[in-house]
DNA sequence: CAAACGTGGTC
DNA sequence: TGACCAAGTTT
């Protein structure tokens, strides 16, 4: 791996995003990192400016309710996420002095936090040397190191020796390759529609090199979303966010027509703490009643 | 290890 | 238009 090309890349083509920028702290790293999961950047960058403005340490995040987090968590999906990252800014104001944690060992025991974000937050607001891997960049390994039209399934240790064996030597140049790496795989390596044209590897991918063949590994698995229990989960929270507070079941009965499924969702969104009911049987965000 | 877990944009 | 995709984690 030529580490020049992709720095010199990086230079001139990565985004000015407001959790690579000098002054963000730890805390806005990982609160980046916990909304960028499964979330497209254009969809994050607005509210991570709201939330740094409103909870700009753990501990500022630690004294709000959940429910408010919720509210502020909007529609970025997945809310469970929030929820999480209400638990870890807990413990890091409880536990680490409001700081957070520079160590992957550490990190990983923070709620919501997994290998690939341990490693980010590691990496990204502490400058240390460690493989940073996630799917933009299994996906520029696969084609560049193996040749392949696209990577296999996840395996957690060799994805992580594949990245370690490229990793740069100088520490200072870690945490740059590793970003240049994921910003590759966001804006010039991608899924389809790949801009090989403009990549700075071109000359040494290996997929290049084999004719850019097409992915020959097993079929990835289509997320079904239209009428499963994460769409009905969606409809009955989304009532929550859009109501000032508690509201009575009947408003939440009409978000969907099968009542079998729908009872389910309620229990299992009341089961993962994002609903309550109060004294009066009304529904609530956790904490707003 | 497979499946569950939101939401919206794109081609 | 519907399949596919987007900086994963948990069980």
């Amino acid at each position: 791996m030529n580490h020049e090309l992709l720095l010199g890349w990086w230079d001139t083509a990565a985004r000015d995003l407001p959790w690579r920028r000098p002054e963000c702290t730890a805390w806005g790293v990982l609160v980046s990192e916990i909304m960028l999961q499964q979330t497209p950047v254009a969809r994050v960058e607005p509210i991570w400016h709201e939330w740094l403005a409103r909870w700009p340490v753990p501990s500022a995040m630690a004294a709000a309710s959940q429910g408010e987090v919720l509210r502020m968590w909007g529609k970025l999906g997945y809310p469970r996420r929030a929820l999480r990252l209400h638990e870890a800014a807990t413990a890091i104001a409880r536990d680490h002095g409001d700081v957070v944690p520079s160590d992957v060992e550490t990190l990983e025991s923070l709620p919501g936090i997994g290998s690939y974000t341990a490693r980010a937050v590691a990496t990204f607001a502490y400058g240390q040397k460690c493989a940073v891997v996630d799917t933009n960049v299994r996906r520029v390994v696969a084609r560049a190191v193996h040749g392949a039209g696209d990577a296999g399934p996840p395996s957690t240790k060799r994805d992580l020796r594949d990245v370690e064996a490229i990793l740069p030597e100088a520490q200072d140049d870690a945490a740059v390759f590793s970003a240049a790496l994921m910003e590759l795989g966001a804006l010039i390596c991608t899924a389809k529609n790949q801009k090989c044209a403009d990549c700075p590897l071109y000359t040494e991918c290996a997929w290049q090199q084999a004719g850019r063949p097409a992915y020959a590994g097993p079929a990835k698995k289509v997320q079904q979303f239209a009428g499963t229990d994460r769409q009905v989960r969606g409809k009955l929270l989304d009532v929550l966010r859009g109501a000032p507070g508690p509201v009575p079941k009947i408003q939440l009965d009409v978000v969907w027509h099968d009542v079998t499924q729908r009872e389910k969702c309620l229990v299992s969104l009341l089961d993962d703490g994002l609903l309550e009911q109060t004294h009066d049987g009304l529904f609530a965000l956790p904490g707003e009643h």
